[in-house]
RNA sequence: GCGGAAGUAGUUCAGCAGGUAGAGCACCAGAUUGUGGCUCUGGGUGUCGCGGGUUCGAGUCCCGUCUUUCGCCCCA
């Protein structure tokens, strides 16, 4: 009989990676907080329809990669596949515009997606992201962007792009929509199989494609950013201005299309070259529009997501090293069985009297044998308890450093000074 | 959901004309009975992913299955 496995596509995260985490996850919460952006969690399931209706029903996350279930009670739910559609439910549901016409979020968690895994693509993974609400500016979509740049940065990786585009409002979409679909079925002999089935159901998505019939159709496809009218083209401008003015480095990329049908003017995407085929480790873009597919009034907003595997896969390629050191600072060390009384106690008064992270040996292992543990984490002391130091109701402290100076002290006489 | 590759010790990997497994690192124990890091000595810690088939005999060949991985799709 085998052992029981984890769900396919699934990880866990043992104490020797846990560190890696923390770190990320500090630098998240730090620079989120330094830009005014406030946390907040969300339940990891919820009604299907938040889902169905938010993220958007022709999408292939809806359609194919959500993992939905009825409850006891028959009631449709579904494990979060994003985070976006149900922030914004938890927003309309607290009224959390009401107090201040901006509100400025941030999260992390683990979401849900049911597709093939593969580097970088789990059924279970970790998003951070932050959504700033209620303005319809360009400069709280720089400002959005310019938060993700500086966790980039500060994670410690520089090398990466940031792909800009601008999708236009409702108006300007429409008409490029229907001169690129009167382009693709002119052309739709010569494009790929999916993509000609596609056509009807999500054209945008073709210029996204990598199959090279599909790229030289659409080399001489028309430009989105040609079809932008006068309201969305400005958007996207002062986006760039600022976004220059910010010193962030971006590439127009009028075929870069997100998969979620909520997305209008602009859209983002960080890209790296560590990453093999899932290069996107960060995206986003506005939405003014979900709120009022939600039952909301209508209220802009824009926001990203970053892919928590995905930075760790990244660092992981620059040797990015995280200080791992262990947190243990004393190892009680009994040699003898009939010591584990008063080591115990010496133990407990370490902890609670010095705050002093402490262990004692549970496998009745030699002197020598702890002595090599306690070298081998990293502990300060060793603390020693023989023959004479258990009858003389004392200890002996050895300072693991170089020099390994020891000192022989009564119970009673422990004082923090000496730690 | 589609196509390709792989799965051997904690880990990185070797093994193959089919004869029930090996190396480095890690780990454990010891170096004349109270002291870590360096060194030396000793120890293999494994249901060779799982199930079935062929065979006197399978880690090695065949089939299935699970998982990982590369590409597609999609996205973080």
């Amino acid at each position: 009989m085998a052992n029981i496995q984890a769900i396919r596509g699934t990880k866990d995260i043992t104490p020797n990676e846990i560190h890696k985490w923390h770190s990320i996850e500090q630098i998240l919460k730090k620079i989120s907080e330094n830009y005014g952006y406030r946390e907040i969690r969300t339940p990891v399931f919820e009604k299907t329809e938040v889902f169905s209706r938010g993220v958007g029903a022709g999408t292939d996350i809806v359609n194919k990669e959500m993992y939905t279930f009825a409850d006891r009670s028959g009631e449709s739910l579904t494990l979060r596949p994003e985070q976006t559609a149900a922030l914004v439910r938890a927003i309309i549901q607290n009224n959390l515009v009401a107090e201040n016409p901006t509100a400025r979020l941030y999260y992390i968690g683990a979401y849900y997606r049911y597709e093939r895994p593969q580097k970088g693509r789990l059924r279970e993974f970790h998003q951070y992201g932050a959504e700033c609400i209620s303005s319809p500016y360009p400069e709280s979509d720089a400002e959005t962007i310019s938060l993700a740049d500086s966790i980039i940065r500060e994670l410690g990786i520089d090398e990466y792009s940031l792909k800009l585009n601008s999708l236009g409002n409702e108006s300007s979409r429409k008409t490029y929509l229907e001169v690129l679909i009167e382009y693709l079925h002119k052309n739709i002999n010569n494009l790929s199989e999916e993509s000609q089935s596609r056509i009807g159901i999500n054209p945008l998505r073709i210029l996204d494609s990598k199959h090279t019939l599909d790229i030289e159709i659409v080399k001489n496809a028309p430009n989105i950013l040609e079809y932008l009218d006068a309201e969305s083209q400005q958007h996207f401008e002062r986006v760039c201005k600022y976004l220059e003015a910010a010193n962030i480095k971006y590439t127009i990329t009028p075929t870069l299309v997100r998969g979620l049908d909520y997305y209008s003017h602009t859209v983002f995407e960080f890209q790296s070259n560590y990453l093999g085929s899932q290069d996107a480790f960060g995206g986003g873009g506005r939405y003014n529009k979900l709120f009022s597919e939600l039952g909301a009034k209508d209220t802009p907003a824009v926001g990203f997501a970053m892919g928590i595997e995905r930075i760790l896969l990244i660092l992981d390629v620059l040797q990015k090293q995280i200080d791992s050191s262990g947190n243990v600072q004393a190892v009680i060390i009994p040699t003898s069985n009939n010591y584990y009384e008063y080591a115990l106690r010496i133990a407990a008064k370490l902890r609670n009297d010095f705050s002093i992270s402490t262990i004692i040996d549970l496998q009745r292992r030699s002197l020598k044998s702890q002595m090599r543990e306690a070298g081998k984490i990293s502990a300060k002391y060793a603390i020693i308890i023989g023959d004479s130091e258990f009858e003389s109701r004392s200890i002996t402290i050895k300072y693991l450093n170089e020099d390994g100076r020891q000192i022989i002290i009564n119970e009673d006489d422990l004082k923090q000074e000496l730690f």
